[in-house]
This record gives C-alpha cells, structure tokens and sequence, in this order.
DNA sequence: TTGAAAGCGGTACCAG
DNA sequence: CTGGTACCGCTTTCAA
C-alpha cells in the first residue's frame, strides 16, 4: 500500500501538500501546478488513504456497525439490506455481526465496535440481558434498537406495534368463525414475542374465545421446534381449528406438520403468520 | 472512551507499563504491586484498547471482509452466517459487504476495506468484470473467492461442482420419461449460471432430448421474473415437461406461476431447483 | 522492573 | 502557496 509518504515523495512535496490536494476541500489554495503533480502522483501510486490512521486523527470512522441475531433469517436479513443500502447512500459503511442469539456475543461485538471507532451502533438485541446498553447510554454513546426493545429500560428504538397486529389477526381469525385458536411462538423473553402474546391474549379474553394453556406454546423459534409444537397442538383432545403463529421458521415447521397430517389450508384449518419473506 | 495514558495516570505508571501489563504477553517481569494498580485502574476506567491505533501500529486487524451480493438471498446469508462463526471462532471480526450485485460497489468495497486495514477479503463476486481482483493478486493481497469465480483467471477459489450437479439432476429428471425439459436461470454472466447451464445443455446433447432455444431462460434471479419467465414457457406451442431451476428465488416465482396456471407437481409437471432454505 | 521516545499514516495548525 | 510539527492511541526498542 502507498502512503502519503510515497506520494509526496514521486511530487516532490511535503506530505501534508499531498493530503491537502487529495481532500481539496479547506479554502487553501494550492498552484495548478503542483496540485497536477500530486494528482499524478497519487494515480500513479493507487494511492488509497489509510482509514484507520484517518479515523483516528479525526476522531470519526464514517461507519456504524449492525448487531443482529441471525444473519440467515430472512426478516434480519431484509432488516440489514436496508440498512446497508442506506448507509452506502449516505457515505457511510456498515459493519454487520450476527450474535447467533447468543448474549455474550452480542456484548463482545459491542465492546469490539465501539474499540474500532464505529460512529454509532443498531442492535436487534438477543434481549436476556440489557445491562451493557444501559451502559452505553450512559455513556452517551449513540446507538438505536431495532425490532425489538425492553420495556423497562428506555432508549431509541424502532419497532412495530406487533400487540395491535396480533390483535388483529385475531379479531380476522375470529370472524372467521374459530373460537379455538393456538399460538405458537419462540423465546417469550423476545421483545416482539412477548407483544404479539399480549395481543393474542387480549383478544382471547375480549371475543371470549377458549381459554386454554395447552393451546399457548412458546418452544422455540426454529423450524424443527415449529414442527414438533404444531403436532402436539394438533393432537390435542380438542386441538384448534386455527394458529395465530409468531415467526417465519416456525410457520414453516407447522406447514410441514400439516401436510405430514393431511390437513389442508383453510379448508381444515386457519393459520396467520407473522413473516415476511417472499414465500 | 478512557485510553491508556488515563489508565497510565489513575495507575500512577507509565502508559507503555500499562500497555504491557494488559498484553501481559513478553517475558518481561512486571512487580506483582504494579500489576495490581494497573488492571484494578483499567478495571474501573472499563478500559479497552482502541483497535483502530493498535492495528495501525501493529499492521495487523484480525478482521477479514466478506463481499457478497446480496445478504437477503438465503444462500448468501448462509454463507456469512458460517464464515461469521468460523472467524468468531478463530479470534476474527468478520465485517459483512453488501455488493447488491452492483460491480461499481463491489469494486467499493474492495478499496474501501483494504484501506481499513483488514486481513483479508473474501468475495462472491459479481463477475461483470474482474480487473480489480487481477489487481489484488498483483499486489499479493491475500483474498479467496466463494461460489463464483471465472475461467479465465486464476485465483483461489471455493467453489461446488455446479456443472456435475446440473447434469446429475438433468439425468434424472430423464430416468422419470422426460424428453423435454426446460432450463431457468439468472444473468449468465455468474459462474454458478454458466456451469448449470452447461450441465444442462451436456445432458440435453447426451440423452437426445429436445433442443429448443425457447426452453432456455436466463431472464433474471427474482421472484418477478422466475414468475413471468415460467409463465412464457409454460405458454409455448410445446410447453416442457419438467423444469431445471438455478436460483431459489426463481424457483418460488415457479411455483407462483404453476398455482396460477393450476398445475400441480409432480402430477402435470417436475421440477428441480437449486436452492438451500428449508422451505 | 519501569520510563522515555520513536513511529504507524494521516490531519491541522502555525510559520514563512 | 507550501513546509514543518504536533498529535490521535497504541506498541516497541533502548536506557536507566
């Protein structure tokens, strides 16, 4: 890699010529003359300005850094394709960590972007634990959640209302006819599984539907633990006649359970789920 | 942030102590007193070192980049996610790139990263062109390619037996009685493309099957344009019987287009698609 | 056993 | 208009 060091030796200059030229931005003039020479200089060179050394004078890295749980979930996925677009519009880089779900994780990557000078941080938190946000808000150190937030810990965050959508899945289900309905979902200690329960919960109790613990399940987020949920559910004595579910995998895991049972959609049951991929 | 001439000062030592106290690596003796100051200073500052100035000093990041072209694609996604976990592993920071199948931004990104100092680049280019990475290996950066890499140009690369794979699934698509199958696909510049497409037309010579241009699309690797490339030909004069599909978003566009036209597979017509989500 | 100083590659301020 | 210098935060000789 060339250096500014480099090039102002090929211009014969000082190197702090070369970093003026190469910014051209200050009111500082500089003869058309030498500025040809370093330009000249710098392409011939392939001169590339060293980021780091930059972000650290300047105290600034033109990159944030995105903590999410799981990169291979498409909804993550979409979250961070958006964001990534977003960012390269505006000039800035985005840094993507998956945590995997796993609090630990999560923690070392903040600690690792904030030591890389990142300029600011979204995280869709794993949620079993919130002390090391409260310490970067303390801090003062600008970072905003996505997707999913703590109630009791008040910071930035950007998240749907997924009670009112819940409720209105149920109210859709329920005009439907069905007064026996399941819900499945993952880690109910998940922000956006916790709202989504609420909702259901409310509607149960608002439209008199069955009231059932059995028909309240709460396993995992995963395609297999979506599967094998489903099959308990629907080998209940009186199993539902229609499942409000809480995450794309898990729908897909009940699909498999239902073919694998032969009940059609919707002619022997109702489902709603919350996803969003193309699928 | 505290840096080290504040733990230095708290410490009541000197910043380069400090430096060796934490690093605690050397065989350098250090009274067992100072140590104890020190990591009880750095302790209560919550020190951690600055990366951006160690990797400058040192040369050195442990972090790699990773380009892929679009992280929203589920087999992309996957294959951050496994990279992410194996550099995790290994003391790495994988820093994730969207390239949007943009040549322009991959090429960015390439500069962009390597000018932030990073070990090393794993791409899945492109592959409209293929200059910068020529330029890479000139340059002897340390870079791999995945999935996709070209003919032409030599370079470590990662890459499955598309082609074994396309011919393998044409042979037995024919083993079921098909004369004449169809073959939808994205831009044919990509690797991956190529090789299926030659699988394809291999098998199509070797097993005398139909030869027909118009059972040939590379139209594009969208849900829209699997659905509408489907559509035409299932609406040809001589429609195939079964389809090869390289691209899993192509192949959901398929199915669309298959509900709508009301066929049902495997019964009116076969397909098999080169896709890795679990629907 | 610890301190002082140089330097990684830039930027910014002060001189001239 | 351009050069010199200090410094961002850290590591690494070299001395003491």
């Amino acid at each position: 890699m060339a250096t500014l060091k480099d090039v102002a030796a090929l211009a014969k200059v000082h190197p702090s010529t070369v970093s003026r030229v190469l910014r051209s931005v200050e009111n500082v003039p500089i003869t058309e003359e030498t500025r040809k020479r370093v330009i000249a200089a710098a392409k011939s060179l392939d001169y590339q300005p060293d980021q780091r050394a930059r972000a650290l004078r300047l105290g600034k890295s033109n990159t944030i850094g995105l903590i999410i749980p799981d990169i291979s979930n498409p909804f993550f996925a979409e979250i961070a394709k958006s964001i990534e677009q977003e960012s390269y519009d505006s000039g800035y880089t985005l840094v993507v960590c998956a945590s995997n779900e796993d609090q630990e994780k999560e923690i070392d990557f903040v600690h690792n972007l904030i030591s890389r000078g990142i300029d600011g941080l979204i995280i869709a938190p794993v949620q079993d634990s919130y002390e090391h946000l409260v310490d970067l808000k303390k801090r003062n150190y600008p970072f905003v959640l996505v997707d999913r937030c703590f109630d009791e810990f008040e910071t930035n965050a950007v998240v749907s209302d997924n009670e009112a959508a819940a409720f209105e899945a149920m109210e859709y289900l329920k005009d439907l006819g069905h007064k026996r309905i399941g819900f499945l979902s993952g880690r109910s200690t998940i922000y956006t599984i916790r709202k989504r329960r609420q909702g259901y919960q409310k509607a149960v109790d608002l439209f008199g539907l069955d009231k059932d613990d059995a028909l309240v399940s709460a396993g995992g987020f995963t395609f297999e633990e979506g599967y094998s949920e489903t099959l308990k559910m629907l080998s209940l004595a009186h199993p539902p006649t229609a499942l409000l579910i809480a995450g794309n995998r898990i729908t897909f895991g009940a699909l498999k359970a239902f073919v694998e049972k032969g009940l059609t959609i919707p002619d022997d049951i109702s489902i709603i789920g919350f996803t969003d991929s193309i699928v």
